[in-house]
DNA sequence: GGTATTTGACCTGG
DNA sequence: CCAGGTCAAATACC
């Protein structure tokens, strides 16, 4: 098994992750939620919720030229799957799913919420790691994946390794410029915003 | 025709 | 019971 690969993966996406952040100019927080009673498979529908899963809250500020309409794009495609008007805020909250979700089996999820303080302020929360970690059309994995005989991924094998390897200039090109950010937290009230 | 997106309904957790 | 989260069906766009 590759599980030291996995391991290095996440280590790499989380510093992959921290590296655009603050590209676009992001505040990262972290919070990882721990809960201890464990629920029991009794219920029809095993939908587990607040398990030992990863939660990301970083904030995102996108840029007030044409795509604040639509937060900033990280190197995962998402599919958007639901969407909630959240109590307290103006605006809903939507839910997304890694595009490969069903291919990859890739369990990483990620909400948007646009603060009603700040319309170009996203509060993206990520859930959950990747198991596809660049190329939102390509597959990872060197020979993981159900495509070994296509040298089609070849060539993305190793511009994964260039990625990985700190050429991710190469692989990850942000044309979009993001600026202006601003860290604020809703709820603190400790802002004295006048 | 296929895929992604949209909107409503349903379910779980607190 | 309320709010939040997810799924499913329908629609729009490619």
């Amino acid at each position: 098994m590759s599980g030291l690969d996995q391991m290095m993966m996440q280590q790499i996406e989380h510093g992959l992750m921290q590296d655009y952040s603050l590209r676009e100019g992001v505040m990262q927080g972290v919070k990882n939620i721990d809960s201890g009673p464990g629920c029991a498979f009794s219920t029809p529908r095993p939908r587990r919720r607040k398990k030992d899963e990863e939660e990301e809250t970083v904030f995102v500020a996108a840029a007030r030229i044409g795509n604040m309409n639509s937060p900033p794009d990280d190197n995962h495609t998402w599919r958007k799957y639901g969407q909630k008007e959240i109590l307290g805020s103006k605006f809903p909250r939507a839910y997304y799913r890694c595009t490969h979700e069903k291919l990859y089996k890739c369990p990483a999820k990620k909400q948007v919420q646009r603060l009603d303080e700040d319309p170009y302020t996203f509060c993206i929360t990520y859930r959950s790691l990747h198991t596809c970690h660049f190329f939102t059309t390509s597959p990872i994995s060197s020979t993981a994946a159900t495509a070994t005989t296509d040298s089609h991924y070849g060539s993305t094998v190793v511009n994964m390794a260039e990625a990985l390897f700190g050429n991710i200039d190469s692989v990850v090109p942000f044309g979009e410029p993001y600026f202006n950010y601003r860290s604020l937290f809703l709820g603190s009230g400790s802002d004295g915003d006048t």
